[in-house]
DNA sequence: GCTTGCTCTGAAACGCGTTTCATACCATAC
DNA sequence: GTATGGTATGAAACGCGTTTCAGAGCAAGC
């Protein structure tokens, strides 16, 4: 393999020189250039770029730590910070962790190895005193309201946001409202449960145990959830649920067993995906571009820690 | 930062010796490797990744290529292809196309760039000659047919599986037979095209230009087929269809305008993803998890150019 | 006529871990 | 008593591009 130096001579020139045409450093004259070029040209030279990370310090590379790649919510969050990513000409290394705590801890490794440049976490099972201690080596960016901490994060106000679905539902006449979970544990998770609480207070609602459905990713676990519905005798009139997939699974599942929708049940989706469109789930739309737009943006600029909300937009559709 | 050197001099051993210590080479007395470790943790000495990379010239990471990263194909393609990467011990890169060919060759740079040991190519745009001349650069793999190419490949015969198909349907007394499928490009489009072609031709068949429906990807794609298939006066009695979302699409729409399935019309359907087995899809399941592996694996192993067959299973539900 | 400041160039240092090669010691093997 | 082979260790070379620093040449400004 011909390195830099061998270009070097090639063309009659110092190492400095060729690395300034390669960079395209103006203070070289047009014929060091052209021979340079027609050097790099004539031995095929590529540099060899971990000799520029070694060099430079960097990778153009960033983390980005998800626990499934193929759902959809995850699927859409990529996307998001791929095209942004795709604009300024770096790359994504996944990190796919089955929520598994020490894939986590891999991928904030290879923060500290300066394997990658920025983290973005997409969705976390590392205690925050454990992440924080990591932030020295290079931006962290979460997924995740972390306004009480030291790290930075682009979020959705889930507590604001779940409030607001519960008052829409009260307001259509909604008294038992249950709502739909996937992992129990997680800062969202913890302020959706908050909201409903308060929620149910504020209005004098009893809490129903069997109102809330944990565990629920996917389209079989909504229709796990309507046959579950079949059974109980209070069945809540109206449900939250935060994944369109398991919204269309209950939808489905509704249908088959001819609960009526939204007459004998209320379905209120997040996310606005395009299966809820084509079912007419009412949904709270959650902007994944813009989210991937900004998670990206602070992964590059990094430094202090910054938080920025996303707001969701309610999409009224049949369920509701 | 503190370096390997400064770890050396710390411990009072050669640079060399602290090397072994870090890659468990055996010939370390004990009193050295406990005064290098005490001397590492100590100053809290992690290796730059980087300067490892250039001089193994090895990454220990795989470039995928995709055109989407938010389809559920390729969201499982990636989930399958990432678990065998962690069992590894190997990172992947997703390089997001969207379909662009400057993306693609990006991502065949990297590979001479040596910044990835291997590059996985989902499904691509760049001409064979084009790929072949990259992989002097390190392997290659391809999720198509590639028998005729020196690329090795790990793929599915989609000129046997749809035969299979369409033989399915015929004996269930089908004729109208027309298909959806994605981009028109491409071996597998092309394989899925001349398989149809053939099979009208020995079943003395006419030949339909609108029974076939092409850049259809997604649910709502499915949609807009049962919109079609409205309006036609000769419309086919079955559909081959490339996609459980773009499937649940058209039973979805064709629910909603009284078409009944499989009775006006019979769906057969690609992938057997969770929304097939809820919406009591019959469909041809491909082993993803399987396919991720073996791409993985050829990924890994490389050196001669090999082929994988990978074979679908069909899975009898509701819909033909 | 002298200072300032830009253009152009290259030697040398820097980032840093791995690996080869040489060497030395000690213990079996014959 | 000598050959053989494993154990243990370190100096130096290697992988390779970037960047700093120093210096030369030339033009515009005062």
């Amino acid at each position: 393999m011909t390195n830099i130096r061998d270009i070097a001579k090639m063309a009659g020139v110092s190492v400095t020189t060729v690395s300034r045409v390669i960079n395209n450093h103006p203070y070289v004259s047009e014929e060091k250039v052209s021979a340079v070029k027609a050097a790099i040209k004539k031995f095929n030279y590529h540099r060899n770029i971990n000799a520029v990370h070694l060099s430079k310090g960097k990778t153009h590379l960033i983390g980005v730590v998800v626990p499934f790649s193929n759902h959809p919510y995850f699927g859409l969050l990529i996307e998001g910070i791929a095209n942004a990513a795709l604009d300024h000409n770096y790359k994504l290394v996944l990190i796919q962790t089955n929520y598994e705590e020490t894939k986590e801890m891999e991928a904030l490794r290879m923060l500290e190895d300066k394997q990658i440049d920025a983290l973005i976490i997409c969705s976390r099972i590392c205690p925050w005193d454990v992440i924080e201690s990591y932030s020295v080596y290079g931006p962290i960016i979460l997924c995740e309201d972390s306004r009480n901490n030291k790290i930075s994060s682009t979020f959705i106000d889930h507590y604001k946001t779940f409030t607001m679905a519960l008052d829409y539902l009260y307001q259509k006449g909604h008294q038992q409202i249950g709502y739909t979970i996937g992992r129990q544990t997680g800062t969202n998770s913890s302020q959706r449960d908050a909201a409903y609480k308060d929620f149910l207070i504020s209005n004098a609602l009893c809490f129903e145990p069997n109102y809330i459905f944990t565990n629920r990713f996917d389209v079989e676990d909504g229709v796990n959830v309507a046959e579950h519905l079949l059974d109980m005798k209070n069945r809540p009139t109206a449900l939250l649920v935060t994944s369109d997939q398991v919204a269309a699974g209950i939808l489905t599942g509704c249908r088959e067993n001819g609960l009526a929708v939204p007459d004998d049940l209320a379905i209120m989706s997040f996310d606005n995906q395009p299966i809820s469109r084509v079912m007419h789930i009412t949904t709270l739309e959650i902007p994944f571009f813009e989210v991937g737009k900004k998670l990206f943006q602070q992964a590059l600029n990094g430094k202090e820690a910054a938080h920025e909300e996303v707001q969701v937009r309610l999409i009224e559709r049949k369920t509701v």
